[in-house]
DNA sequence: AAGGTTATGTGAATGTGAACACAAGAACTA
DNA sequence: TAGTTCTTGTGTTCACATTCACATAACCTT
């Protein structure tokens, strides 16, 4: 597996079998990243990850803001696993006058009034961490304090300049999605 | 909007700016089911809730496990969002001797090793939220206790046989995506 | 150096899903 | 009741994604 230089490589049939997909599957997405792997040998994993980084944007540290320090937004702030994409929560914000100047996982949570810092910050991202009541209204306050990405894990839809992207994912839903794939009985 | 009978009615237009898609999409998907609504009026918002609902096999309350109650999996057990689709956690599960034996929101937090009741309790489901290492043997654990559905948080491809259905939804890769779709400055 | 083995990259075929455009049905109006 | 206005359901087209099959190339062994 290791090629002349000593780096690992993986094959299409490796990496396909490890994620449950078709071999042709990988090959083809790869061939639209252009010339990749080496016949024989297979895809250099350093330069892979490089190249999936350097598509996605995340080649540099990307700093994040959590918005809404409540339950899952606690556990979000206190998970090390967004530092592998290379994330970093540069922020959170609440409007709870018990949780404001609290801190977790070293980030101290402001005041959701002082959002406007961000702009100083150049933080692009949020995670969206609020009751559904309050997510369209705090989403526009997000864009105004000029953030272009927001992760959404209300159950709402929001509606958003062109320019900024959504992302949501609803977590009752996906749990909703299980039973439909199980034979009854 | 009211029809002779009045029970309200929603147009694919209505719901298709609602949630931000072509009204095609929304008329198109629901003729899959049958003929559902009515020309002229739209769709009737209670029978469709219901199709949706018997299609998603969540018409009666469905029983759910959370095996791995630590940051995330706290959040998930105070949640009270899942009933919204007729969920119902039924048990949670841990090994750390300091979570075991409390409540969370009216769930006592069993042995993992007592993960046969289960069986006994009709439980299909589980939720996932250990850590990534422990995520393929708690699985193989899941899927001796009679588990036929599986939400996993962690980020790793889980093995599991054919009749069981996995649904992964990792919220630091969803993070991820987002920087691809915002112009670079 | 040559032949065998392995694994990529891709043209072609097939499958799937989204969008368009409109006929036909239902409701409303006068 | 006749005509107008909505809105569904669908045949068709288009676009994209997946799979197949194989030529091509790199590596490895003897
Ligand atoms: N906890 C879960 O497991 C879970 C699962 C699925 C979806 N969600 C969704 O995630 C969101 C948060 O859930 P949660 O369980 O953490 O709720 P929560 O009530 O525990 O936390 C909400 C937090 O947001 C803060 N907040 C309220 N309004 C605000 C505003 N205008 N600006 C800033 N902060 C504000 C509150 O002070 C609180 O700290 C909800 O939309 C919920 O539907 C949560
Ligand atoms: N916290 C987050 O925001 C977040 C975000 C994305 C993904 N995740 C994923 O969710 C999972 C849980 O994350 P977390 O932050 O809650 O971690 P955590 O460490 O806070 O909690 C893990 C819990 O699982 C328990 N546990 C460990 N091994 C176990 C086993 N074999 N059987 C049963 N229980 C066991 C631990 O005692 C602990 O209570 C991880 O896989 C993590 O990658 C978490």
């Amino acid at each position: 597996m290791a090629n002349e230089a000593g780096a690992l490589c993986i094959s299409s049939t490796n990496l396909a079998e490890f994620i449950g997909v078709n071999s042709c599957q990988i090959r083809k997405d790869f061939s639209y990243f252009g010339y990749l792997g080496i016949r024989g040998s297979g895809y250099n994993i350093e330069k892979l990850i490089k190249k999936i980084k350097s598509i996605l944007k995340i080649t540099v540290v990307q700093k994040a803001a959590l918005v809404g320090v409540g339950n899952l937004g606690s556990a979000i702030l206190s998970f090390p696993g967004f530092a592998v994409y290379g994330f970093n929560i540069a922020a959170a914000f609440d409007v709870s006058p018990q949780k404001i100047g609290k801190k977790i996982n070293n980030v101290k949570i402001e005041n959701i009034s002082k959002l406007w810092i961000l702009k100083r910050k150049k933080v692009n991202l949020a995670i969206l961490a609020v009751p559904s009541e309050a997510a369209q209204s705090t989403t526009e306050k997000l864009v105004k304090a000029g953030v272009k990405g927001i992760l959404n894990f209300s159950s709402c839809y929001l509606s958003v300049p062109k320019k900024v992207k959504v992302i949501t994912t609803d977590i009752a839903m996906e749990l909703a999605r299980l039973p439909y794939y199980i034979p009854a009985g």
